[in-house]
RNA sequence: GGCCCUUUAGUCUAUCGGUUAGGACACAAGACUCUCAAUCUUGGGAGACGGGUUCGAUUCCCGUAAGGGCCA
């Protein structure tokens, strides 16, 4: 079926030596904590600890735009949450850091200079507008787009002054003639014409790296002996290959795990599924459940075992147990399990994770505040707060669709989507910066700030009456504001058009 | 559009050429029960299609189709 095996005994096919296993999960800081990251993490965690080897956390901050220290800290705290304990990290440093790819940028820098100086790169001084027209007129010839190799040209000592001159360029790679073989430990060979690929940029214009010349510049400076990552990546592998050679270092093994996918099929998104693991967490499904409806995803146990811990995944993974189909990321399977582990708990035990989730001071504290004006007992705290508590609210159609105000339910549900939208622009899920967004967002769309809030009140907390919208918003967070917004309106789409009333 | 990957029920999967194609979620029915859930029992439902190879293909090979990814 799959050639797991090959490659396995030795890398390559070159040492025999006793090598430690060092794999790594490198996810960028952008957004919340993804389940395909813990997913991958899972993987990359057995196969070390299966094989007393290191299991590092690298953090990809090249893209200074769209990276966040908060979304950082949240990587930790999630993979934390998940249990898979790293070696080596940003956090908790290690050998071979920084592991922080923003703090590496001289690394990425000597080391193209390196291939520019062997000729495995060259230096590209088109203008961008220029790109846009060769690639236009490739586009129009119906050819291939890509970079079409001007500056490849360009004597290699003119290059050198052109750039000691502080003229602007990227770095590219020199694609070579021929093709490449990536070996893939689940796939077997697959191979790739190198016209296919174009002489990619790795270096920018600002001297940062991308993707490609940092993922391998790292991998190998961190002595990397297993690149274990999602199916995306395998198309561009050849320029992994290509770069481990001219640099004259030996490729760690690759095996490309399947991609999560929505119920559609397509990769999962947060357009289509809540892939935060914040959600999960936050409905209260348990680290131990979610570690173990992962290993179920593309992986099978020997004796079709479904409930099982941790250190048994450890000891069982196995890369030719590993199914090729990207699985569905199921929710009612996920919760099913979620069930049967809380049916065999002590009650007792159970107690306390209840406890712990529900009351915990943390939790308590945040939303006490916005309760207590609305409290004449204590018990009213569990009435107020309970849209908060509750992880799927049931939703009141009827009260949806009059909030509508005679809108058509599938108008009030464009309408929520559109706002979903907005509230995807967010930078950070802040009071100030939601309120804004929104009216913001009420305005250019033409629509009373009062009909959309009603619209999101009810959506997401079920009632008419309720604390503070966007003080609620914030406290719920992001992944499960835009969960119940979206269930709301798909519940608007399938709803029937109410009859006119006069 | 080009290249690459994938393909057993609605979903997750078992099967390493010979099985009445097994299990799980979901679904349906029944039992239990003050309700609901849980639990138990039962049930329907699958090898994308077409060619080869073979005594024999879900399994190996080729093609087609579909899905997915990457590049643009």
């Amino acid at each position: 079926m799959h050639q797991a095996d090959k490659g396995s005994s030795c890398r390559g096919g070159l040492t025999h030596m006793a090598e430690t296993v060092r794999v790594r999960i490198a996810p960028s800081p952008t957004g919340d904590p993804h389940v395909g990251t813990a997913y991958v993490g899972l993987i990359n965690y057995a196969y070390a600890r299966q094989n007393k080897g290191q299991f590092l956390l690298r953090i990809e901050d090249t893209d200074r735009e769209r990276s966040t220290r908060e979304s950082e800290l949240a990587i930790y705290d999630a993979l934390n949450w998940v249990g898979l304990e790293w070696d080596e990290g940003p956090d908790r440093g290690g050998p071979f850091g920084p592991y922080r790819q923003s703090e590496r940028a001289d690394i990425y820098r000597e080391h193209s200079a390196l291939l520019v100086r062997s000729g495995a790169a060259y230096p590209c001084f088109c203008p961008t507008d220029e790109l846009d027209k060769i690639r236009l007129r490739q586009r129009a010839l119906k050819r291939q787009t890509g970079y079409d190799g001007t500056c490849r040209a360009i004597p290699k000592d003119e290059a050198m002054a052109r750039m000691a001159a502080g003229e602007p360029h990227v770095i590219r790679l020199r694609v070579p003639e021929g093709r490449t073989t990536v070996i893939d430990r689940l796939r077997g060979d697959v191979e790739i014409e190198n016209e296919q690929i174009d002489d990619q940029v790795l270096l920018k214009t600002d001297g940062f790296p991308t993707y490609h010349l940092a993922n391998v510049v790292d991998d190998h400076l961190m002595g990397i002996t297993d690149v274990i990552r999602a199916e995306e990546w395998i198309s561009s592998t050849p320029k992994h290959l290509m770069l481990y050679k001219a640099f004259g270092w030996q490729p760690p093994r690759f095996a490309h795990l399947p991609l999560l996918r929505n119920k559609d099929k397509s990769k999962i998104s947060k357009r289509k599924n809540p892939v935060s693991l914040l959600y999960y967490r936050q409905i209260g499904v348990m680290p131990e459940t979610m570690r173990n409806f992962l290993a179920l995803l593309g992986h099978s146990m020997s004796d079709e075992r479904e409930i099982f811990e941790l250190d048994e995944f450890v000891n069982e993974f196995d890369f030719r147990r590993v199914s090729l189909g990207g699985p569905v990321f199921d929710i009612e399977k996920l919760l099913w399990l979620n069930g049967m582990r809380i049916r065999a708990m002590a009650p007792e035990v159970l107690a306390e994770r209840v406890r712990d989730h529900l009351y915990s001071l943390d939790r308590l504290t945040e939303l006490v505040p916005m309760a207590q004006e609305r409290m004449r007992t204590l018990g009213d705290f569990a009435d107020v707060t309970s849209f908060y508590m509750v992880p799927m609210l049931k939703l009141p159609i009827d009260e949806l669709v009059a909030a509508g105000k005679g809108r058509a339910p599938k108008d009030s549900s464009a309408l929520l989507l559109a706002a979903i939208e907005a509230l995807d622009g967010i930078k950070t899920f802040d009071k100030e910066s939601l309120e804004a967004a929104l009216r913001d967002h009420c305005e250019q769309a033409g629509i009373p700030v009062g009909d959309l809030f009603m619209l999101f009140r009810i959506a997401l907390t079920g009632r008419k009456a309720t604390p503070p919208l966007i003080e609620s918003m914030v406290i719920l967070g992001r992944a499960q504001t835009t969960q119940r917004l979206r269930a709301a309106s798909e519940a608007l789409k399938a709803a029937p058009v109410p009859p006119v009333v006069k």
